[in-house]
DNA sequence: CGTGTGACTCGGT
DNA sequence: GACCGAGCCACAC
């Protein structure tokens, strides 16, 4: 795609955030989840590295993808009021965690 | 071009 | 459940 070259991105990564923005209300994804629906179930890294980068920051939703066991990373400070976004979406919190049936599956 | 690090994950202990 | 080590991809040095 044309767009990786403008925004310098691998296309690994642009695939990351056509899926992240794929991504139902209310429902949320790991990274491992996401490297897995691209074909690579071990890039979960490269997945997480992608979103930091984000070049499309406010598009991609990144606040819809945490850790496998549920748990948010160690972003931002930030990231507490987007979980509070998410419950506002209908995904259910516990504790800074994500109930599993929010997941969603690719 | 080899090494190390990271918004990760998994399996074994 | 927690800790540790190995494996995975992309990137900075």
């Amino acid at each position: 795609m044309a767009q990786e070259d403008i925004y310098h991105i691998s296309a690994f990564a642009f695939k990351v955030y056509d899926l992240v923005i794929r991504i139902p209300k209310g429902k949320v994804s790991s990274y491992g989840d996401i490297a897995r629906a691209l074909g690579e179930p071990g890039a979960a890294r490269a997945v997480g590295r992608a979103l930091n980068k984000n070049p499309f920051s406010p598009q991609v939703p990144c606040h819809r993808v945490v850790k496998s066991n549920g748990l948010v990373g160690g972003f931002f400070d930030g990231y507490n009021k987007k979980l509070r976004l998410l419950k506002q979406e209908g995904v259910k919190i516990k504790q800074n965690r994500v109930a599993r049936e929010c997941f969603y599956g690719f």
